[in-house]
DNA sequence: TATCCGACCTGTTGGC
DNA sequence: TGCCAACAGGTCGGAT
């Protein structure tokens, strides 16, 4: 599932096989996969038409192309199974092929937007004056933006009436953590993912923000090495599956710090891994004055 | 207003 | 062998 390390490797590869080429054509194959394009495919197809990309931009899972010549931009999200690739133009299709993008030059490749669940999808969005796309105006900065303020994501998980794994997963606060990416930094943490995020001291909440990082910024050097030039995402066979996960899948397992068994609990229809003795859960009644 | 939680979607896996 | 339920999970929007 791409989280913010797989979505960046996306938005390299497109930085460096799309960016500058002009689109001559847009088929939508599917018409879920622009589902969040209100105007409807035909209308994302016309509007593409003649464009040249930008160069690629993302925040948390979100990431888009701004058309350089407008102030709109096609906006994409992977979702659970999206993948962006760049392919040459005479490759068969894909099974779960969406949406293919043309482009007005020699160089024989065309991207191409392929999704087995449809969760993922591209559309067209006008910009806010900071260059984003206006639909994704609410979501906050990632941990890896050099701009992501520290001591506001700190107050905020203080004043919040939440638990920690809700609030790792709520993208109004901090974007790009995914299911996985959650469990493995509340495992190093040692915090168990229902702890009330009002009982997080300062330097416990710095300590979580670290090891978020730290979880992405091993996830993205694997995702990095794996990456071709045919290729502008990651894909089952490029080491996607290669992570090192400490907690994520290991049901069962022996926890790499203390040798107790895994578990895993249902949890918002997914599911937590942690370690119980690890990552003790919360006493109900805790809290801090 | 803040928070919670079901629905969406399809391929895979495991149980019967 | 075939059928069916469970499972995977990011985001949206309705419910509380």
């Amino acid at each position: 599932m791409p989280e913010l390390p797989e979505v960046e490797v996306v938005r390299r590869g497109l930085e460096r096989w799309v960016s500058g080429r002009t689109i001559a054509e847009a088929q939508v194959l599917h018409p879920r996969s622009v589902r969040r394009h209100p105007a409807g495919a035909e209308d994302f197809a016309a509007r593409l038409k003649g464009h040249i990309v930008g160069i690629a931009r993302r925040r948390g899972k979100y990431l888009w192309l701004p058309l350089a010549d407008t102030d709109a931009s096609i906006l994409g999200h992977l979702g659970m199974s999206g993948q962006l690739l760049v392919q040459p133009e005479d490759a068969a299709d894909e099974k779960h092929l969406r949406i293919r993008i043309r482009f007005d030059d020699s160089l024989g490749t065309e991207l191409r937007f392929v999704d087995q669940r449809t969760f993922g999808g591209l559309s067209l969005h006008d910009n806010t004056p900071e260059g984003l796309p206006d639909v994704i105006a609410h979501i906050a900065r990632d941990p890896l933006d050099p701009a992501f303020d520290d001591a506001a994501f700190q107050t905020a998980l203080r004043l919040r009436r939440t638990t920690v794994k809700r609030a790792l997963l709520d993208q109004s606060l901090i974007s790009g953590v995914g299911n996985i990416y959650a469990d493995e930094a509340l495992w190093r943490a040692k915090l168990h993912y229902e702890r009330p995020t009002a009982t997080l001291t300062r330097p416990r909440s710095a300590e979580l923000l670290r090891h978020v990082r730290d979880v992405m910024n091993e996830a993205l050097a694997v995702g990095g090495t794996s990456f071709d030039s045919l290729y502008v995402n990651v894909n089952g066979e490029s080491g996607y599956f290669d992570r090192s996960l400490d907690a994520y899948g290991r049901e069962d397992e022996p926890c790499r710090r203390c040798g107790t068994p895994m578990r895993r609990r249902p949890w918002m229809n997914r599911s937590s891994y942690f370690c119980p003795r690890c990552q003790r859960p919360p006493r109900p009644t805790r809290t801090l004055s």
